[in-house]
RNA sequence: GGGACCGUGGUCUAGCGGUUAUGACGUCGCCCUUACAAGGCGAAUAUCGCAGGUUCAAUUCCUGCCGGUCCCA
C-alpha cells in the first residue's frame, strides 16, 4: 500500500480546463485520437452533425444538445467503429447580413456587391471563431481539421452540382408562380420564413355595381388590390346572392390595361358571416387568392412590383408604394360616395420573420425544387429509417401531409450560394458550370468544361467553348439559393459524396443524423427530399430528434423574457475559484441563480442524466451543481482510494482464486457492463448514465468496497485486482459522457486513456455473465444491502460508531459466504 | 383557429391495466467522521394536470377540458 497516485484532492474545474487544454493543444495527437480515417478497415459510422449558425452567442440548449452528439460520437468509438464526427458551420444566410447591415447602419443594395461580401465573411468569421472556442471548452472531439464551412467554395460546389444534376433531371424548375416576398428586403422568402403580427388596419365596405345596376357591398383590407381583382365570389349556398351568381360587377376604381369588370362565382372558401358574405379574389391579397386563382385557372394580374410599388395596372395610383396607394384609393372612393364604412380592427399580418415587414405575394420568375409529386415515396423511405425516440417521426409525418407547393429555392440576396446558370442572349439556351467548379455568375463567365444546355428541354447541346459564339452575350443569374439548400446536402458532403466515391458507397445512407425537434419540416424534411431525388433512397439509418433547451421554468429562452443563461458562463463557473451567478427573468420576478462549480463534465453528466432524449429540458445552473457535481467528486474519490493499492500486473485476466466479494461485485459489474452496451448500441444516452452513476456512487463504493476494505488494506491481490478491473473499465464505460474526467483519472492510474479505447470492455469473468452462478450472486445483492442498513442501524441505536466494535449480530445462513468480510467490515463480535 | 408531443412529491425521474407508486436532488431530525464538502440511519412531502367514460380494477386505455412546448393557418 502506498500514498494515493492521484494527487488531487478532488474534481475541479481548473483541472478540467488543464486536461482540456492539454487534450486540444497538441494537433497531431489529438487528429490521430479523433480523426476520421475511412481506411482504417473499421465499420464507418457517419454524424451529420448539425452545422450551427455563428450568431454572436451559441444557444446552451444547442450547445447541450452538441455534447450529447459528442456522448454519441465517442460510444460508436468505444464500440470500435470509425467514426467521423464532423466540425462544420453554416455561414449562409439572411442573418449575417443583416448583421452587417445593423453594424454599418447602410442596406445591402447600397454596397457593392463585392465589397459587401466581404464585409460579412470578415464578421462571420469572427463569429465562427468564438464558436469553436466553446466547442472544445464543452469537450466535443469533432474532426476540427476537416472543419467545413457552408461558404466555403468547397462546399458550395457541391451545392451548385446538385443543382445542376437536379435540373438536367427536371427536378428543378424554373417557373412564374406566385411567391411570398419580402419588399423591404427585395426577396423572395419560404413559407417557413413567414410569421404573423397582430396590427391595427382598416376593414372597409367598398359599395361594388353590378352590370344589372345592383348595389353590392364587398369589405376588404386591401383596397388597393382591387385593381387585381380576377373574381368575386360569394358562398354557394348563400341564399342572399343566388340571383348574382353569373352577372358582371363593375371594380369601383379606375383601372388600366385590363377589363374594368369580373364575374361573380360561388366558391366553398368564402365566410358567409365575415362582411356582407361577399368576398374580391385578387392576385394576390393571401394564399386563398393564390388557390382560388389556381383552383379556376384565371390569369393573375401584377399589381405591385418588385420595389413594393402599384403597377400600371393601378391607372391613376400606378408607381405609388402600397401603403400610400391604399390611402388614395380610400380617399378616391370616398370622394366617388363608394364607403360604406370604416372599422379599425386588430388583424393578423404576415411578416417576414427576419424583417418584420409584412410580406406580398407577387408573381415571380423563380426556380423550384419538385416535391409534392414525390410524398408517398418519401414516406416509404421514412419508414426505412429508425426514429429516436421513435414518437418524434410524428413531426416529419405532420410536416410532409401539408405540403401543397413546390419548394422555392432562389432568393434575391447576395451572402449565399449563388445559382450556377447564365442564359443565352435570346434566353431559350443556358450555360451551367462543371461539377466541382464553385461559380460566382454575377460577376463571371462560364468557366472551362462548362456545357449548353436546352433551356426548355434541358438537352445537352454541346461543350461551351465550342457554343460560345452561338450564344450572344450571356447573361449570368444573379439570385442565390435559400440556406435550406445548402444545409440539406450537408449529410452528403460528409458522407464523400462528389470527393470520395468509395467513401461514398460505405458511407451512405448517412449512420445517424440528430438534431432539435424544431427544424425537422425543414433541415431534416429537405435533406430527405434530396436524398430521395439523387439516390431514391433515405438519407440515414438514424434521426435523433432532441427536445430544446429551457429557462428554469420550462419557457423558451428569448432576448425578449430575459431568460437566458449564457454557455460560456456555466461552462466557466468555479475555474479560478469564481463563482458563477445568473439573474433570470422568471414568470412573477426575477431570480438570482449562483453556482459555486459547474464545468463541461459536471455539464454533460447533467444532460445524459437528467434529459430523455426528446422531451424539451429546463436548464437551471443551480439544479446542475447540485444534482451532480457531487457524483464527479464520489466517482473521483473512488479513483482515488484505488489508487492507493499496486495495480496488478495482469490486469486483462482475471485471478482464479476471486474471494466471494469479489465475485459477486464482478457479476453486478457484468450486468453494468451488458446493460450500457445495450444503451450505448440503442443510442440510449440516458440509460447509460443511469447504469453507471448507479453503480459507481452506490453498491460498489457503499457496500463492496466496504467489504473489501481490510482485505485491501492487508495486500490482498483478488481484491485489488477487483477494484482496479471495475474502476478501469468503469471510466472506459464513463468516457463518453464525462471524456476529460475519464481520460485524466485512467491515464494517472493506469498508464493509458479511456478515451482511446476501442473495444467495449468485457469483465473477464465468463461464469459470471449471463451464467446461473452470476444469477444467483446478484440474487444475493439485495440481502447485503439490508444486512448492512440493519447493522448501521443496529450501531447507531447502540450509540455506536461505525469504526467501533459491536456484538449479537448474526450472519443470515445465505451470506456465510462472505462472513469473514461481514465480520470484518464491521467488526462483528 | 388547427395539428403533434408532453404534464407523476418543491425539482428531475421510473412505471404504462391490479405495486404499500421507483429512484435521485433538495428539506428536516439523529449519528459518524483514518477514500469521500455524496459517510450512515431515519422522517416529512404525490387525491400520478382537471372532469367524465370503458373495466371487477386506471397513473396506465378512451373522450373532453386546462397548462407547457413545437409546428401550421
Amino acid at each position: 500500500m502506498a500514498s494515493p497516485r492521484i494527487e488531487e484532492k478532488r474534481w475541479t474545474i481548473d483541472l478540467e480546463k488543464r486536461i482540456q487544454e492539454a487534450h486540444y493543444a497538441d494537433k497531431e495527437a489529438y487528429d490521430a485520437r479523433y480523426g476520421f480515417n475511412p481506411d482504417s478497415g473499421r465499420e464507418l459510422f457517419v454524424i451529420d452533425t448539425p452545422p450551427p449558425y455563428p450568431s454572436g452567442t451559441w444557444h446552451i440548449g444547442a450547445v447541450a444538445q452538441y455534447s450529447m452528439i459528442d456522448v454519441i460520437a465517442r460510444c460508436q468509438r468505444l464500440m470500435g467503429k470509425e467514426v467521423y464526427f464532423p466540425w462544420g458551420v453554416d455561414r449562409n444566410g439572411i442573418n449575417i447580413e443583416f448583421t452587417v447591415e445593423r453594424n454599418t447602419g447602410r442596406k445591402m443594395k447600397s454596397y457593392d456587391r463585392a465589397e459587401f461580401l466581404e464585409l460579412c465573411e470578415e464578421t462571420i468569421e469572427e463569429f465562427t471563431q468564438a464558436m469553436r472556442d466553446t466547442a472544445s471548452r464543452v469537450g466535443l472531439s469533432c474532426d476540427f481539421a476537416k472543419e467545413y464551412l457552408t461558404d466555403s467554395p468547397s462546399y458550395r460546389a457541391v451545392t451548385q452540382a446538385i443543382f445542376v444534376d437536379l435540373f438536367k433531371r427536371g427536378d428543378i424548375v424554373e417557373d412564374l408562380r406566385p411567391n411570398i416576398y419580402d419588399p423591404v428586403e427585395g426577396t423572395t422568402i419560404a413559407e417557413a420564413e413567414v410569421e404573423r403580427l397582430q396590427r391595427m388596419t382598416r376593414l372597409v365596405d367598398v359599395q361594388w355595381t353590378t352590370e344589372s345596376g345592383e348595389e353590392v357591398v364587398i369589405s376588404t383590407t386591401r383596397p388597393e388590390l382591387i385593381c387585381a381583382c380576377g373574381i368575386v365570389v360569394v358562398h354557394p349556398d348563400d341564399e342572399r346572392y343566388q340571383h348574382l351568381v353569373g352577372q358582371k360587377v363593375h371594380l369601383p376604381v379606375e383601372v388600366a390595361g385590363r377589363s374594368s369588370s369580373v364575374e361573380i362565382r360561388t366558391h366553398p372558401s368564402v365566410k358567409t358571416e365575415f362582411g356582407s358574405g361577399v368576398l374580391m379574389i385578387c392576385s394576390f391579397g393571401d394564399q386563398n387568392d393564390v388557390a382560388v386563382f389556381r383552383e379556376l385557372g384565371l390569369d393573375p394580374f401584377q399589381a405591385i412590383d418588385l420595389n413594393g410599388c402599384m403597377t400600371e395596372v393601378a391607372g391613376p395610383f400606378s408607381g405609388l408604394p402600397v401603403n400610400e396607394a391604399r390611402e388614395q384609393i380610400i380617399e378616391a372612393l370616398e370622394a366617388d360616395g363608394r364607403i360604406v364604412s370604416i372599422e379599425e380592427r386588430e388583424q393578423e399580418v404576415p411578416v417576414s420573420e427576419r424583417g418584420k415587414n409584412p410580406v406580398e405575394i407577387i408573381l415571380l420568375k423563380e426556380w423550384y425544387i419538385r416535391q409534392t409529386h414525390i410524398q408517398g415515396r418519401l414516406a416509404e423511405l421514412a419508414d426505412e429509417i429508425n426514429f429516436i425516440p421513435p414518437r418524434n417521426k410524428q413531426f416529419l409525418l405532420d410536416w410532409m401531409e401539408n405540403i401543397s407547393i413546390d419548394w422555392p429555392i432562389s432568393r434575391r440576396r447576395w451572402y449565399h450560394t449563388e445559382i450556377p446558370i447564365w442564359y443565352s442572349e435570346d434566353e431559350t439556351k443556358v450555360v451551367v458550370p462543371p461539377v466541382g467548379t464553385y461559380v460566382q455568375p454575377w460577376r463571371e463567365g462560364p468557366p472551362e468544361g462548362s456545357v449548353v444546355l436546352d433551356r426548355e428541354s434541358r438537352e445537352e447541346l454541346g461543350p461551351y467553348s465550342e457554343l460560345a459564339s452561338t450564344l450572344g452575350e450571356v447573361r449570368g443569374e444573379e439570385k442565390v439559393f435559400d440556406t435550406w439548400m445548402d444545409s440539406s446536402n450537408s449529410n452528403l458532403f460528409v458522407s464523400g459524396y462528389l470527393s470520395d466515391d468509395s467513401t461514398f458507397e460505405r458511407a451512405f445512407p448517412t449512420g445517424i443524423r440528430p438534431q432539435g425537434k424544431e427544424i425537422v419540416r425543414t433541415w431534416l424534411y429537405y435533406t430527405l427530399l434530396k436524398s430521395a431525388l439523387l439516390f431514391d433512397k433515405p438519407g440515414f439509418e438514424n434521426v435523433w430528434i432532441d427536445g430544446l433547451g429551457m429557462d428554469p421554468w420550462g419557457r423558451k429562452m428569448s432576448k425578449s423574457l430575459g431568460n437566458g443563461i449564457d454557455a460560456d458562463s456555466v461552462l466557466e463557473c468555479g475555474a479560478g475559484g469564481r463563482t458563477g451567478s445568473w439573474k433570470v427573468k422568471g414568470p412573477d420576478k426575477t431570480v438570482q441563480l449562483k453556482a459555486n462549480k459547474i464545468g463541461s463534465e459536471c455539464f454533460r453528466l447533467w444532460k445524459a442524466c437528467d434529459a430523455q432524449v426528446g422531451d424539451d429540458f429546463h436548464i437551471n445552473p443551480e439544479e446542475i451543481e447540485a444534482k451532480y457535481y457531487g457524483v464527479l467528486t464520489k466517482i473521483f474519490n473512488v479513483a482515488r482510494f484505488a489508487s492507493q493499492f499496486e495495480v496488478p500486473k495482469d490486469i486483462d485476466s482475471a485471478p482464479t482464486d476471486l474471494r466471494p466479494a469479489d465475485q459477486w461485485i464482478l457479476a453486478e459489474f457484468c450486468k453494468v457492463n451488458s446493460t450500457v452496451e445495450k444503451a450505448y448500441t440503442e443510442i440510449d444516452i440516458y440509460s447509460a448514465a443511469q447504469a453507471l452513476k448507479n453503480f459507481g456512487t452506490g453498491v460498489f463504493p457503499s457496500h463492496w468496497l466496504e467489504l473489501s476494505k481490510s482485505r485491501l488494506y492487508d495486500d490482498d491481490a483478488n481484491a485489488a485486482w477487483t477494484i482496479h478491473r471495475i474502476v478501469r473499465d468503469l471510466l472506459t464505460m464513463f468516457s463518453p459522457i464525462c471524456p476529460f474526467f475519464s481520460h485524466h483519472l485512467s491515464t494517472t492510474l493506469y498508464g493509458t486513456s479511456a478515451v482511446d479505447v476501442r473495444e467495449f470492455p468485457v469483465v473477464p469473468v465468463e461464469a459470471l455473465g449471463a451464467t446461473d452462478e452470476g444469477q444467483r450472486l446478484r440474487g444475493l445483492t439485495a440481502r447485503i444491502l439490508d444486512f448492512n442498513a440493519d447493522t448501521w442501524r443496529a450501531k447507531n441505536e447502540a450509540g455506536l460508531g461505525r469504526g467501533k466494535p459491536i456484538g449479537g449480530i448474526t450472519i443470515p445462513d445465505e451470506l456465510e459466504e462472505f462472513a469473514a468480510d461481514l465480520t470484518a467490515m464491521h467488526k462483528l463480535e
